[in-house]
DNA sequence: ACTCTCTGTGGATGCCATCGACCTGAGCCT
DNA sequence: AGGCTCAGGTCGATGGCATCCACAGAGAGT
């Protein structure tokens, strides 16, 4: 992870689809080095994939909540986890110091099936209680913050 | 919106560097029918950009926070936000339903720069208060929830 | 100094993006 | 019914890009 890395890895974040030739140009260096850095960045982990950014509201998921998790005494962490992870709606799963063992964030399309949900995760073994808070709008979400000093 | 524009959607919201090639194979068009179907989607706002997905961690931020935010009676909403907004931590920003107004996601390096934030904040015109819960691991963020019936 | 390795460049080749021309079916007006 | 119009598709051509390969140069270790 060297600047150049970084450089990679900023105009990535912010592009995803640019072409290997522009990153070449960008960063100053040939279209094949720049893919065998690609490459490495991520079967070493440090990219993980490539989402498109989609408007939620537009596929029908208008509704956002930030849950949170108490967990039972004795409860099986794991167990509950991958009753969790089955959940599509839970966009995000922290583990998180403080009384609620766990953070949610949950997309869905409507107040009746967040409803839904709540009632799901009371039911699920290790969960204590829950609190729900709705977001009743969304500033800016997943905004990518410069690392590389300045990339190009 | 029709299926194969949700398809499309979820297809780059698994993997944003999908050629149109592929895609088109993946939905049954040709190259440049899916070349204009998602430009359109993407100058209609729908899709609102493609993002490499970075392991937080590895580009030296790996203390993850939430922190809601009550705002000061009589204080200027939209001011406030500007002042958050420069914020580069700030990944995330939702207006939220309760004594809290805002909640935020923030994405630092260490604790002391955590702390840093959290004065800032403090300092900030219109906060009254700000409470701070720390991520102590992500379990997963942002995963893509299908949403496209079954897609190919 | 030799050599090993890592990382780069340059050239070649086949696939892909993208443009323009043309086709087809739905809806609508006369 | 006939025919206009438009949205959205296919096909074919062309230039750029991804990707493979052979090879070059810098640094580290012996």
């Amino acid at each position: 992870m060297d600047a150049i890395d970084l450089s990679l890895v900023d105009l990535l974040r912010g592009n995803a689809r640019l072409s290997y030739a522009e990153l070449a140009r960008q960063v100053g260096l040939s279209a094949p080095a720049v893919h065998e850095r690609v490459g490495k960045l991520e079967s070493s982990g440090v990219v993980r994939g490539y989402r498109a950014d989609v408007a939620p509201e537009s596929i029908g998921l208008g509704v956002t909540a930030l849950i949170g998790i108490v967990e039972d005494s004795g409860a099986d962490t794991d167990d509950m986890l991958e009753s969790l992870r089955v959940l599509p709606e839970i966009e995000s799963c922290y583990f998180m110091a403080g009384v609620e063992s766990f953070l949610l964030k949950a997309r869905v399309g409507t107040i009746a099936e967040l409803e839904q949900l709540i009632v799901r995760l009371n039911r699920t073994p290790g969960v204590a209680s829950t609190r729900t808070a709705i977001a009743l709008s969304t500033k800016w979400e997943n905004r990518p913050q410069p690392v590389g000093s300045p990339a190009a």
